[in-house]
DNA sequence: GTTGTTGCAAAGAATTTGCAACATA
DNA sequence: TATGTTGCAAATTCTTTGCAACAAC
């Protein structure tokens, strides 16, 4: 894995880094699951640090917007992970909730196919794989 | 469009088919776009029908599991929308809402080859593409 | 009649907002 | 010092549950 800054990538995100907003995105980085902001306060209050949930509410919207982390749904709680700046899609293990990025390669001919033959604009897409991971199935 | 037997589609998915639930499907048919359970209760009110919340929940609930029903997230709203039994992705058009169903195409193929190449055991996949619809774009 | 269904009111849970104290550039 | 940030408490919102009345088979 490539050496990640956290602070420079908060500043990257229009956002001063801040204890807290390290002590979140630090948190995010070091798993390979989906976090939900739930998850995160637990975890950031176990370790003894004292960061507000509202905190880790804001940070991971911000974080998101900002296009370094991506989203996930689950169960009716926003999960977020770490991303790569570029464009890519999923692998979701249903079982232990291991994200993999993996690259389009036909997805995207398949998004400008159909879209040209319907007339529709494209704005971005979303194409995920579930299933269970090497380790799990 | 085929016709639609809203109490058939309803006892196939082992629900009696009620006033209230027919109510529910009915407007859910009839809409291009998908609606969310708050969406439905104020629609079914305005029309005069006394159909509770609780009800309406329960009943897209159910039809989602039966696979009657597609969902989506929409600003932490769940909304639903009915779809065709077989395998299918989505148009979505981020101004008007409304769906197309489109077939996966290309798509099949790339999570065969993905999930191949990192030993994952698919159980489902989802693809979407988001942007305007021929008549806003 | 038996079993499934409804809907109210209350409970739960995730997320957002107001705002005064605080930290950073 | 000016501006961005924090975090508590309160408010919002979506969704679920308990339960007694009711409807369908």
């Amino acid at each position: 894995m490539a050496t990640l800054d956290v602070p420079v990538l908060l500043r990257r995100a229009g956002l001063r880094p801040t204890t807290q907003r390290v002590a979140v995105l630090d948190a995010i980085a070091a798993a390979s699951t989906a976090l939900t902001a739930q998850d995160l306060y637990s975890q950031l209050r176990e370790r003894g640090g004292g960061t507000g949930l509202t905190t880790v509410y804001r940070t991971l919207s911000a974080l998101a917007e900002a296009g370094v982390l991506d989203t996930f749904e689950q169960a009716g709680e926003q999960g977020y992970r770490l991303c790569s700046a570029d464009h890519h899609h999923h692998l979701v293990c249903v079982q232990c909730g291991v994200v993999e990025e993996v690259e389009g390669g036909e997805v995207e001919d398949w998004v400008k196919r159909t879209a040209r033959s319907r007339r529709f604009r494209v704005s971005s897409h979303r194409a995920d794989i579930y299933g269970r991971c090497r380790r799990c199935a």
